[in-house]
DNA sequence: TCTTGACTCTCCCCTTACTGGATACTGTAT
DNA sequence: ATACAGTATCCAGTAAGGGGAGAGTCAAGA
């Protein structure tokens, strides 16, 4: 029987370390004194604590690791343990592939563009939502006041209020100046009735929606919009699904160059 | 400016989190009620939050990213933290590649065998030593009896004790069965003259040793080497240097047979 | 036998980025 | 006036230990 001290210098783990297996009933010594508390190991103890390193390394935890030990576990069920860790592992690189991948462009960027981009992008996950909509072909972009004049009459006739910021769906599949295909959607709580041009309807949610903040006048609008377009292509994705215009702080009488709104892009997208 | 449930629910961030930043710096709200502590975001923030959550997403921590919005670090800076963070995540991805070749060893191996391994094999760094030894070649692994007696005498006579375990090292490039080259090692602490047949020397560090201790008698201690070097090969490592045994806890007077021995057998390896 | 220095003990706090809960106060709609 | 949803602070806990304080213990030399 050895101290603690010696144990610890023998398996090249630290007496903290030890002390800590014990209080986790992980490896109790073999003999604690009853007086003064000093902790006797075993020689023979080396194989088990070897055991819990090794368990260790291959990634379960100590709670895992007192239970495999302590409950005799079937061979099945071991199995069962080590392809969860497989799994799980196995996700934890490609995790941490993806997040290279992201480093990697941010460097490529200010490599060609010499600062910071002004747009950061995030992926966030979107629930679905049910939605007041009217869709109709736009002239441009910027011209959806006749729309939302639509849209919000009807609300307010049928005294129906918005449980969230209202936002734009385009639906296009490319790229569009004129013609634009856009859907105005205000969310609700409530029921509804449809009319021939206003529907109720419950859009999906997304797992993996790409997403920036613009601040200031919609003119400018576009920077954004190119700017997540890089992001996007950067980092590997593409573009799956319509995109959105989030009228987080809308601006005051649907204004072109109100520098106080904010709004929030999102684009629908997948691992290229 | 709004409350920190809506401000929530437009950032997709939980209110606990937004507390949390607030208490950390990372995002004060524009205003804090006085009497009632209410905390106010404005709608403007959400770039503010999107930057943290952005760089959070790059790895970086949350005391980093507060320095990096705060200090205004410069572009150069800005790449080095980057490069950095770039260092760490290829790192990471290699430890979790290589966690997942011996979880797949390890799988195999039940596959194999349908049991668990006797041998727990774990790598471990050892620290450069300073020994006195003994090297020659004995007819058999077994038969170190007389090379334990020289070197043993030699430290008493010059009232030397060991300051750690004894072991031999074994120098033959690959396996013999006969005319071992083999090197008995005690760490000491002081000085000591040398002598025709004992050497001081100091014996570098390991880097990646893989170890796995033996309990039992000596006459089964093949089984254990048998272990190790299948683990080694499983695991896509190569023997890099001479092996050693450590003698944990020695037999008595040398017994072939005493079943209390412990021994540790440590290879040094390389990723192959 | 005494002393000194090395060891060991327990207890508490610290780490990260939050989450959950208890309890009390605030704001708003009916 | 009341109910209820929202918000506040504070405390505890997470995984796997590390660091240090203050007190007790062991072995060797004088």
């Amino acid at each position: 029987m050895i101290r603690i001290g010696d144990f610890s210098k023998l398996s090249r783990v630290s007496i903290k370390t030890l002390r800590y297996y014990d209080d986790m009933d992980l490896l109790k010594p073999v003999h604690v004194d009853e007086w003064t508390g000093y902790r006797y190991y075993a020689f023979e103890q080396l194989a088990r604590l070897n055991r819990v390193l090794a368990l260790k390394d291959l990634g379960f935890s100590l709670a895992e690791i007192a239970k495999l030990l302590d409950e005799q576990v079937s061979l099945e069920q071991l199995r069962g343990m080590l392809k969860l860790r497989q799994s799980e592992t196995q996700q934890r690189v490609k995790t941490e592939q993806e997040r290279l991948e992201r480093i990697e462009a941010r460097l490529r960027q200010i490599e060609m563009e010499e600062k910071m981009s002004e747009y950061d992008v995030v992926i966030k996950q979107v629930e679905p939502i049910r939605v007041a909509s009217l869709r109709e072909t736009i002239p441009a972009y910027n011209q959806q006041g006749a729309l939302w004049k639509a849209l919000e009459g009807y609300l307010a006739m049928h005294r129906v209020r918005p449980s969230g910021p209202c936002f734009t769906l385009y639906l296009d599949e490319e790229y569009k100046e004129s013609d634009v295909d856009a859907m105005a959607c205000e969310p609700i709580d409530v029921d509804l009735v449809e009319s021939s041009r206003v529907k109720v309807q419950l859009l999906p949610g997304v797992e993996t929606m790409a997403c920036t903040v613009h601040h200031g006048p919609f003119t400018t609008i576009g920077q954004a919009h190119t700017a997540i377009h890089k992001w996007i292509e950067d980092n590997g994705y593409r573009v799956n699904g319509p995109e959105r215009e989030v009228y987080i702080n809308p601006a005051k009488a649907g204004s072109q160059t109100d520098p106080k709104t904010v709004t929030e892009i999102q684009y629908p997208v997948e691992k290229a």
